[in-house]
DNA sequence: CGTTGTCCTGTTACCGGTAACTAGTGCTTA
DNA sequence: TAAGCACTAGTTACCGGTAACAGGACAACG
């Protein structure tokens, strides 16, 4: 090794980090260049951008490997002021719902060379704002929600960021700016609509106690809507536990049910994990399913297509949710790059019935 | 008003983001200070720290807000060397088992002041090599994994980064430095030896085609090693699907199973989604649980704890493995600031036999 | 042969905070 | 009353990259 231990020696040693501390002035210094061909050479678009010869950059990319050299992100961000990001809020992480949308996302954006920052709100929107915060700290390329529903700081922060917003899941009244989502309301009442073609007449609803879960509530409201349009026997409705609403709960929430109207012949929850937690309960109670009562969910969950008998419920496209609202985002940040903004937009995702031996 | 604008008006507009251009300087100027005071105050470490004054920092607090000044993450870090964050790799997000871990991890790191980044692999440790690299460019302040089996280019960037490092879920033989888990193998083998407790003889196994889930490959052994020493009839195993297997995969392998060995009476699935599967294929064909088979799971799932019969399974303290991570690594990081380094330790977590009608 | 254009590389300035030091003020203490 | 201290606020330099511009080498061209 013919180079000497040459500038950099004599500096005390960073307190926080004490081995990491290759810089690219480093690489620079060791390949013979400066920093700015080491900048060039790692941050090359894939095309053949105004760029170093190739055999250069194969020696700085070598010596960067060597010297177990990674361009330091923050410095990167800091720089040029695009952090490679961009950041979604999920109610829960334990749901393959959002999970598979937080799939779809991570598929649409990952070509743009942008990485998906994760967070979960635990259905409640003052976690939402908190994690909107820490995330426009880190400076976001944009935004994706789950839900219409936010808090009044929510909101202003988005709105203040100038950042692309798009709101999931849902169809808010007033969207914050773009929207990919499907109507709770009218796929509950479809499935309403669904059960009384099969000739069901008494139909409950079971769902989780307070509003905090709005997609939760509007699956509720096009349950009511629907009722009253088809003049049936309404205001059937067990509320039980905070939602989002358990398989354990939706056991205890059936016999609720049963026991305050025992001429229910179906029920439809608010998702598949309490309709299987109640279709469990029937079972142990020896009430057959779709006999004394047909149950319906509503998410078209793993546990909905295995059981036995198998669950009738709303199939939603979770993942093509997230590939739609990665793609629309992808989108509008290469108009914001370009100085530009694109319009607002709202795309429509499908959803459908899904006919099982439950009902 | 009666401070014009005094220094930056004539500066152009920055094109990537043309509405959030509040900076400390900026509220430092209104306030009528210097920006380091805006820092002072913002940054006060909650105790009564070398400070402003009372009055100043209420008036710049509420200048902040006003202006809707949020501070630069970004140049906060990049100017202290402290991202304020930690990373942690999961296999999936749609499992509940990590996102209890998760969860585990949030409540303990969340009091120290860092964010917790989470990234999910899909099982698949060239993932996660790629996730560990995207993070460690973002300088977190330390690192958890799930699971002891890494790629050797993982190992070298966690070692060479210097920051801590935990994983968990697992106890590997050689430990990048710390580790917070149980024996998966142990675990899975006390199953073995309560269901031959129980008067059960002829045990089988259901998994995943590959390692590649290496918590399932250690669970199958601990299966082997069990059967073996109490001398049961061996290898019956069946593999079917890539790890994870899901719920409609239990039921398929559990169809194999019954057709190649109708001697098999109880059966042990390498998780209770699979066990679940398997349970209601048997219901579907008519095969009583546990008078014909008996079935238990792993994980202790809330599908196992609601479903009929309930399943015999293996209880994970997940959130319990989170904490006890999150807080081994917020003491490794604080002896890291005051750069010293935390010998490595190892944390056993509990697991125990849940014993259920399914069995 | 000079000019022009292309390709590659270097120089300079700067992003927005914080560490570390300096300095002024008012109060306590010898 | 002077020295000393606690407390508060300001000044300067710097973190590690990238944007923007400048400049040198070389080939093609008139």
């Amino acid at each position: 090794m013919t180079s000497p231990p040459s500038s950099a020696p004599v500096n005390p040693v960073n307190p926080v980090n004490p081995v990491n501390h290759v810089t690219m002035a480093d690489v620079a210094a060791r390949v013979g260049v400066s920093k700015m061909t080491v900048s060039r050479a790692l941050s090359r678009a894939s095309q053949s951008d105004r760029s170093t010869s190739e055999a250069l950059r194969q020696r700085i990319l070598q010596t960067c490997e060597e010297m177990g050299y990674l361009v330091d992100q923050t410095a990167r961000t800091f720089s040029s002021k695009r952090s490679g990001f961009i950041a979604a809020i999920i109610p829960s992480l334990n749901n393959s719902n959002f999970s598979d949308t937080a799939n779809g996302i991570t598929q649409a954006v990952e070509g743009g060379g942008l990485q998906l920052l994760l967070g979960y709100s635990d259905y409640c929107i003052d976690n939402e704002e908190r994690l909107v915060r820490a995330m426009l700290m880190r400076r976001p390329e944009g935004v994706i929600l789950t839900g219409g529903s936010h808090t009044a700081a929510t909101r202003a922060m988005l709105r203040a960021s100038g950042i692309p917003v798009i709101e999931t899941w849902d169809l808010p009244q007033v969207p914050i700016e773009h929207t990919v989502g499907f109507s709770n309301a009218e796929a509950s009442a479809s499935l309403v609509r669904h059960l009384h073609g099969k000739g069901y007449r008494n139909i409950a609803f079971i769902g989780g106690t307070s509003n905090r879960d709005t997609r939760g509530a509007d699956r509720r409201r096009g349950y009511a809507d629907a009722i009253r349009a088809l003049k049936l026997p309404a205001g059937r409705v067990i509320s039980f536990g905070q939602p989002p609403i358990s398989m354990v709960q939706g056991g205890e929430a059936i016999a609720l049910l049963m026991n305050q109207w025992p001429d229910v012949d179906a029920v439809l929850a608010v998702s598949d994990l309490s309709a299987f937690g109640a279709l469990a309960e029937c079972q142990r109670r020896g009430w057959s399913v779709p006999g004394r009562i047909a149950i319906a969910g509503f998410g078209d969950f793993e546990v909905a297509r295995s059981c036995h008998p198998r669950l009738t419920t709303v199939a939603i496209d979770c993942t093509g949710i997230g590939r739609a609202a990665g793609e629309l985002l992808l989108r509008a940040i290469e108009a914001s790059r370009q100085g530009e903004r694109l319009p607002p937009e709202t795309v429509l995702t499908p959803f459908s019935i899904a006919q099982r031996e439950s009902t």
